[in-house]
Order: C-alpha cells, then sequence, then structure tokens
RNA sequence: GCGCCCGUAGCUCAGUGGAUAGAGCAACCGCCUUCUAAGCGGUCGGCCGGAGGUUCGAGUCCUCCCGGGCGCGCCA
C-alpha cells in the first residue's frame, strides 16, 4: 500500500478511536481526513467536528479540541499534533518522517510506484478515434487520440487490461461518397455538391491514376482509396505513437450476418414495428428522445442498426467493459444506442452498458481566425499537418491539459511559433535537470549509496518536503483520473510536480560538501525522476535525460529538443 | 421548441461540499563565480454569467433566467 493510503488509514483510525473516547458517535459516511490546502493549517484536516455538532447539539469548536486532545494523546505514527482551526477543523501536524518513508515507497516501487489493482481483473475494450475512412484524421481527432491513449495507460495503472480498438466505418454511404469524389477527381471533375471537397483528394487521384492506371471505375476507386485512407490513418497514428489491438471492420458484421441477427433478436423481443415501409425501434419506450429506424425503405439498415451490432459483438468478445470516446457532435446518439442495447438485454450486472465519453470538439485557430474542420469542406487541417509543425509531444500535452468537457481551442500561432514557451518544455526540462544532476554526480565521482544506508531524516527543506508531498497524492490522482475518466488530471499534476522540482532545483543544491545530504538528495532527485517520468509515460510525451541549452542568441531559432523528436520548423 | 456540455484573472484553463478560489501566458520588478536561466522569486490582476434555494459551509449540489457550443435525418 502506498504511504498515502496508509496514512489515511493510520488517520482514520485514530479518528475513530478518539470519537469512542470523547464519547462521541462516529458520524456517517466517509470521514476520511484530507491533505490541506494551505501549510499552515498542517498536513491533513478533518472536518469530523463539524458534521458531529448538530447531531450533539453542541458548539463545533468545542467537539474539535475535545477530538484534537484526544488525537494527541493516541499513539499515532509521524503523529506532532493538532490544532483546531477556523469553524471547527482539526488540522492534523505530522513528523516529516511521512514523507521520509514516501521518498522510500517511490524508489523501492519505481515504476510500480503510483500503480493499483483496483481494476485487476477488469479487462476494458476501449474504443476511440473511429473516424470514418474517407480521408486523413483531421486537427480536432487529434484530441481523442491523445486523451484515448492516457486514458487507456491510466486504466491500466490501475490494474486493469486495456484494448485500444478502432471502428471503420467500411460498409456505408460515406465511403461510397468519398469514392465518387475520389472518381471525379480522378476524371478531372469537381466532386459532387454532398462530396469530399479536401485538396488531398486531387493528390489521392494523381496516384490512383499512376498506380492503376486510366481505366479505374468507381468500386476499385473505392477499395483503392479506402486503403489508402486506412494507411494513412494508421501513419498519422504512428507519427504521435499511438497504436490500436485492433481495426475492427463494419463490413464484418454484415458479412457474418450480426445486424440481421440484431434486427431479429429486437423483433421478436417484440421492440420493432414497421412503419411507412420502414423498421423501426420503439426507443423513446427506453428513454431516447424517438423511436428510431433500423432499416430503411429502401432495405438498407441504418447507422444505429450496423452500431447496436457492433457493441453487442464487443460484449460477446468478453470483455468485461466497454468505453467508447466520442466527440460531442455524436452526442445525440447516445440515447438511442443505450436503448438498443437494453432492448438486445445489455445493462445487467453481467453485462453492463457501454460506457460512453463524450468530448467537447476542438476549436482550431490560425490568425486569431477560426480555421473549419471539416472533411467535406475543403478547407482540412490533418493532424499530420499538425504534426510538421510541433512535436508530438507538444500536440499530446495540447490535448491533454484540458479536461474533456470543454471545448479546446488550438491555436496554431501559439502552439507553433511560441514553443519555447510551452507546457511541455517545461515538464521535460524538470526531467533533463534532474538526469542531468546524476550525470554530473557520476562525473564528480559521486555515487549513491544504498537506499537504508541514506540518512533521509536531513531532508527538512520545504522544497523538499513540497517535492515528497506532491508524490505522496500521485497514487491517489492516478486513481482519481481512471475514476473520473479524466487523464488531464495526470497532466495538470505532472506540470505542478515539475514546478516543485524547478523550486527544489534553484534552491537545494544537490552536490555539496555535505555527504549525507548529497546522499539523500540524490534519492530525492532519483524519487522525483521517477515521478515525472511515469506521468509523462502515461500521458504519452517523452521524457529526456537530456535537453540541450538553448542558445540566447538564437532564441527566435530552432529549438533544442530532445532525444527522439523531430525537429519541427519554428521559424 | 426539446436534449447534452460549457460560462472562473486581460487570454488559455485547473479546482471529485470545506478555511484566504489557483496555474500558465501576457504586463511590470528582481535573481546566473556553483548540479542546464526552456529556470526561480515578487508585483499587478476575480460581484467564480445572473437570481433564488439546500447546507454549519456552495465555484462545486437543486430550480429558473441570460450567453456560447453541439445535437434533435429512412446521413454516418
Amino acid at each position: 500500500m502506498a504511504i498515502y493510503a496508509l496514512i489515511i488509514e493510520t488517520l482514520n483510525t485514530a479518528i475513530l478511536a478518539s470519537l469512542e473516547a470523547c464519547g462521541l458517535p462516529a458520524p456517517t459516511g466517509d470521514l476520511t481526513p484530507e491533505p490541506t490546502a494551505r501549510r499552515e493549517h498542517g498536513d491533513f484536516q478533518t472536518n469530523v467536528a463539524l458534521r458531529l455538532a448538530k447531531i450533539v447539539g453542541r458548539a463545533p469548536r468545542d467537539v474539535a479540541v475535545e477530538i484534537a486532545a484526544a488525537l494527541e494523546a493516541s499513539n499515532t505514527a509521524h503523529l506532532d499534533h493538532c490544532e483546531v482551526a477556523g469553524p471547527g477543523f482539526v488540522n492534523i501536524f505530522l513528523r516529516p518522517t511521512w514523507l521520509h518513508d514516501v521518498l522510500t515507497d517511490v524508489v523501492t516501487s519505481q515504476s510500480a510506484y503510483g500503480r493499483s489493482d483496483a481494476l485487476a481483473n477488469q479487462r476494458i475494450n476501449l474504443e476511440f478515434v473511429s473516424a470514418n475512412p474517407t480521408g486523413p484524421l483531421h486537427a480536432g481527432g487529434g484530441r481523442w487520440v491523445a486523451v484515448g491513449d492516457a486514458l487507456a495507460n491510466v486504466l491500466a495503472s490501475q490494474g486493469a487490461t486495456v484494448h485500444r480498438e478502432y471502428y471503420l466505418n467500411d460498409a456505408g454511404n460515406q465511403l461510397d461518397t468519398f469514392a465518387r469524389s475520389l472518381l471525379a477527381r480522378y476524371s478531372g471533375e469537381e466532386p459532387p455538391e454532398d462530396g469530399y471537397h479536401g485538396e488531398y483528394l486531387i493528390e489521392m487521384a494523381q496516384l490512383l491514376r499512376s498506380e492503376l492506371g486510366d481505366d479505374v471505375d468507381e468500386l476499385t476507386a473505392r477499395e483503392w482509396g479506402y486503403e489508402q485512407n486506412v494507411k494513412s490513418l494508421r501513419e498519422d497514428l504512428a507519427r504521435i505513437g499511438v497504436y490500436f489491438d485492433t481495426w475492427f471492420s463494419e463490413r464484418l458484421l454484415h458479412e457474418r450476418g450480426n445486424v440481421v441477427e440484431v434486427l431479429s433478436t429486437l423483433e421478436s423481443a417484440g421492440h420493432t414495428y414497421v412503419k411507412d415501409d420502414a423498421t423501426w425501434l420503439n426507443s423513446e419506450a427506453l428513454g431516447d428522445q424517438r423511436d428510431r429506424v433500423l432499416v430503411k425503405r429502401d432495405g438498407s439498415t441504418t447507422y444505429l442498426a450496423n452500431d447496436l451490432a457492433y457493441h453487442l459483438d464487443k460484449s460477446r468478445r468478453g470483455w468485461d467493459y466497454l468505453i467508447d470516446i466520442w466527440g460531442a457532435d455524436h452526442h445525440g446518439q447516445v440515447k438511442s444506442l443505450q436503448a438498443g442495447m437494453e432492448a438486445l438485454g445489455i445493462g445487467t450486472s453481467e453485462s453492463p452498458q457501454p460506457e460512453i465519453i463524450l468530448g467537447q470538439l476542438v476549436k482550431l485557430e490560425r490568425g486569431g481566425e477560426l480555421v473549419r474542420l471539416s472533411k467535406r469542406a475543403g478547407n482540412v487541417v490533418t493532424l499530420s499537418d499538425i504534426l510538421d509543425e510541433v512535436d508530438p509531444d507538444v500536440a499530446r500535452l495540447t490535448f491533454l491539459l484540458q479536461g474533456i468537457d470543454t471545448a479546446l481551442t488550438f491555436d496554431l500561432d501559439v502552439v507553433t511559433s511560441q514553443s519555447m514557451e510551452n507546457p511541455v518544455f517545461y515538464v521535460q526540462y524538470a526531467h533533463a535537470r534532474v538526469c542531468s544532476i546524476g550525470r554530473r554526480a557520476d562525473e564528480q565521482g559521486v555515487t549513491r549509496v544504498a537506499l537504508k544506508d541514506a540518512d533521509l531524516s536531513v531532508l527538512l527543506h520545504e522544497r523538499e518536503l513540497d517535492l515528497l508531498r506532491a508524490l505522496s497524492e500521485y497514487p491517489g490522482v492516478l486513481a482519481t483520473s481512471a475514476e473520473l475518466r479524466a487523464p488531464h488530471r495526470v497532466a495538470t499534476w505532472v506540470r505542478d510536480f515539475a514546478s516543485r522540482v524547478h523550486g527544489f532545483y534553484r534552491d537545494c543544491r544537490v552536490i555539496t560538501n555535505d555527504a549525507a545530504l548529497t546522499q539523500a538528495r540524490l534519492w530525492l532527485a532519483e524519487a522525483s525522476r521517477i515521478g515525472l517520468a511515469d506521468a509523462l509515460g502515461i500521458l504519452g510525451v517523452g521524457a529526456p535525460a537530456v535537453m540541450e541549452r538553448l542558445d540566447e542568441d538564437e532564441d527566435e531559432a530552432e529549438g533544442a529538443l530532445g532525444e527522439g523528436q523531430n525537429q519541427g520548423s519554428l521559424g
């Protein structure tokens, strides 16, 4: 168990015992002590007195004083003293020894630090991106790439087995529309009104001609274009370092008769009816805003029918839990899908409903103006375009620093031209600095003694304790991030932690003549490195050991980037 | 009209019912003889969209209103 959890448990027990010693009842609900927001309030605070006051009919501060005294009298590990403050909080002050235990915990756990087995035995299928294979991934799609991959890592950090899946809508009208557009370009014509007008089709048409000659029909164009598009999706994803375990083809559902099967299941369960020559799902009765068509008048199935077959297939493939990440432009489909799944008997404890995570859309800005993000309109900015200009790490963290409930504005001017001030460099630099200390120590022949031989009790500087407090909270950050499906919490944690690392670096020289202090600080630096590297790893952002110092004369020129990063054209 | 999301510092955004609401950027002032100044410290900056309500306590929960985004196809 991580030290933080251990402390909470210890304090919890101590508080309960104190209540009993005072003859006070235990309040209902969670009385978990929580870390204080301010240093002067100690390490942890508990609001039990506030909550008990009404029950016992006494002033909250009186109750608090009593509890504080009982707590102090208890023999609780690391406890220094308690104070009553504000309306009736009991502030708990611990000795720094608990933070020294955190350091030991981090360096002995290494990359396992912060991990939990809360989701052990959970096999989760996480579907994200799933952009139609009708062209390159557009810039806004990068958000789901970054968020989905990070969320997968976050869930895995809690012990889950996570499977990344990409659903290819390769059986519907969109691909046909795409084919007609491609063929139009191939013939030197403008795409149809409702077709795809992006310039990428012109290039693609040229390639089509050079590869397959002058006698290409629509079907051939479609299949060739489809292959090209999937290939380019994979390439774009590879550029940003995201790989899917499964690329699931919608066509398979039709070939295997899954869609037909879903329809007959729904029909025999009495959930469908025929009206206006179409087959409808009685979804309104199941919570949807209205009923939905499953089979169109022309006999083809709707997106909903196909999607139900897809989700049913996913749950049959043996996952304990299904998660989809969708853009907010699809939120109208959530109720329909869930209504259909319920009609199919999904939604029990053995087979829970798919969880749909909705993320707000990305607004792309350049030159102070919004850029439209539409594959159909001509004006396309692709993820690949962005990666031509910025480092994948920059793109990822830009998408990840913001919660998915807010519409994100991706300002290309800021992200590209001001990359010197990008949070990515700030965080990566903290990692590089810590690594640099290790190298410098090596150069000077200073080697780290075994952890058990280092005297950590000399770590008393506020900067040092600050680092350890942040590290103590990291496991909780990961757990919360997983629970709330909010990977941005890891991003904001690591940015905050980097700030503490820089402060420590500035104020606490590690390699000094004080051998004991040097040893303790070397271990603290190592713990910090582990924290930074782990969080960055979860976000899918690189943690370079070296970042070259930016030459002052060239601060407008090319940035000095760490290893493994492509050199963005910044000028 | 109905449904979902959002509204917090000049800008971009954190903040799972707790005390004096935070960070980055921008602006201004300091700090390099010492482990990388892509750094550190400080100043400036807020009726948390508005009004009610619940609560010992509300940026957070509830209701209504205002403003913005996205949906409400026999498209996908």
